[in-house]
DNA sequence: CTGAAAGCGCTTACAG
DNA sequence: CTGAAAGCGCTTACAG
């Protein structure tokens, strides 16, 4: 039975005081080395490990930290995995939370976390809505690494969605000249960067884009954003905005008879692990989960502890990773049809 | 900031003495309903919540359940927010770890947990080995909602891979002679199960089976199982271990050029977000994953009570959804060659 | 550099 | 049915 031994018995061990046995092991006060082996050999020795409610009460602060997710776009297990280790590097337990529903269901989810006296700080992956920060208390650190606002414009998110710029510039290299773009769920800081990058892109390069449409992280926006488009569409490369929706257009293209990628080029983001082995197996932008999660978590507890967070360290870039699913475009078979 | 008020506060604004407020909250002495009156309507005033970490140091007893994950083999979301609400409404937090590494990495890491003296139970969604249970405080209950051994195979926990029989049955009366199954890793009760029941049903119906292989939750074990059959084998039904297996399949069998379901029909597990939009489609198995965790949470809190766990109970069955994956086999064009 | 003491907010015997 | 008091294990001024 581990987690006995109190710091009164590694005192009386030490032959020291109560007092000197938080000191060395806080690495407060000022004790002689001497005494401090002592007492960590007491504590090594009986196994001691301090009882957190007890030094939670004591100092008011509990070392635990609040991580929201709605129900996850991808699978967040690295994410949450790096932001965990994050916080435990600093100090903290990371507790996480699922919760269901819109926005405004998340935002009041956030507050009662936030003023439930158990967290110093909370950390959302869903987008919340702006009354949120006023609404933490003030002791309460509060960080939402989900949502597209001035801010994350500023502090360089938008660098999230760079390889959308890339992924354009290397399909117009291959051939292409057509491009769609199907987006994420508005709010998240994700789709709406990717719809801002494409959107800047298209026009910086002069290439002819068919909108973007969707609006969605499912598989049926992607197919429908297919079903939708004119007999003459292809060929085109589709920008999908994650590999579910990406899966759903490479399914809206096989309904029609059009060949990815010969007909329709497609490009999804997250690489899900069963993206390599589809058929084609798809082309995609690879993030660094654990990366992005231990980022997170390591800013909101520079936040926690009101130290400057250097712009230039940003989250990790994706990186793209160019599988069967593109390829240059088969030539127009008819082009005086097209329009 | 709210979760600031005391006890003690609440005890002088309803005029009564602190002893008198915590008996109201726990409901543990008996108090008259109109003192009862006064002091829920002066809690609910200052908005009143009890010190968790203060009740936790006299009570010695956290309220705190640690689940473990490994990097798991689909998207927990759902899993863990079921086992999460179920703790909830018992009383309990629950706080995910993810563990990563072999089966004495984690059990050595569920140790750990158990005896840091923060939680009352742990439950591991991840195989352990058998000394785990032997090393583990007795006051921490445990239970390892993923490993198969006696008391799983006693308590009815088999009954999770029913649905292969049913499958192998139904694709039987499709016309199916010939089946493979692509197992999931050794050790996971979900894939031993699995494995247990499928050789049962082949057995029990004498129809023909190229074997069991893979054991392995990748895309990479389904292609491969694949490339290494005969080129004879079609047409066959491949009952894979999951999704992701079934996905490294269908590749598999696309490399090849045996079409999907004429050549080989193809079966998964768990229906992944992305199944119903693959070309085919997947026939697979759809878990209530939320009640899944629900079920093993609630299974565990009663173990931790010392109450007995009644056998009928068991966990969620899952619920073939058929899809375009699966059909009849095409007639077999040189049977001379078949051997 | 160390000791004696207070107190974080709660629950729970023990008297009344 | 309610009040006064102890104590869970820790940290932190305050004296020495």
């Amino acid at each position: 039975m581990a987690g006995r031994a109190t710091s009164r018995d590694v005192a009386r061990l030490a032959g020291v005081t109560q007092a000197t046995v938080s000191y060395v092991l806080t690495g407060k006060g000022s004790i002689s080395a001497e005494t401090r082996e002592r007492v960590k050999a007491a504590a090594k020795e009986l196994g001691y490990q301090p009882n957190l409610a007890a030094r939670a009460m004591r100092t008011r602060k509990t070392g635990r930290i609040a991580v929201v997710m709605g129900i996850p776009i991808y699978n967040p297990v690295q994410m949450l995995a790096g932001a965990g280790s994050a916080a435990k590097s600093e100090g903290f337990e990371m507790e996480v939370h699922s919760v269901d529903g819109d926005i405004d269901a998340v935002s009041s989810r956030i507050v009662e976390l936030a003023g439930s006296g158990q967290y110093e700080a909370v950390l959302s992956f869903v987008p919340t809505s702006p009354a949120v920060v006023a609404a933490v208390p003030a002791d309460v650190a509060f960080l939402t690494a989900a949502s597209f606002d001035e801010q994350m414009h500023s502090a360089g998110e938008l660098a999230d969605a760079g390889p959308v710029a890339t992924l354009i510039e290397d399909l117009i290299a291959l051939g292409h000249t057509r491009f769609l773009h199907v987006a994420g769920e508005p709010g998240f800081a994700s789709a709406d960067s990717r719809v801002h990058v494409y959107t800047a892109t298209i026009e910086r390069l002069g290439v002819e884009s068919l909108g973007v449409v969707g609006y969605a992280w499912t598989g049926e926006a992607g197919a429908e954003a297919i079903r939708a488009l004119p007999e003459t569409a292809p060929p085109l490369a589709v920008i999908a905005a994650n590999d579910l929706v990406a899966i759903g257009v490479m399914r809206g293209a096989a309904e029609r008879g059009w060949s990815v990628p010969g007909d329709v080029s497609v490009t999804g983001w997250d690489n899900y692990d069963v993206s390599p082995f589809l058929w084609p197996s798809l082309t995609t932008v690879d993030n660094d989960r654990a990366e992005a999660g231990r980022h997170a978590m390591r800013r909101l507890i520079a936040t926690l502890r009101g130290q400057e967070w250097p712009e230039s360290d940003e989250p990790p870039r994706g990186r793209i990773i160019w599988r069967e699913s593109t390829a240059p475009p088969r030539t127009r078979q008819s082009d005086a049809h097209g329009e």
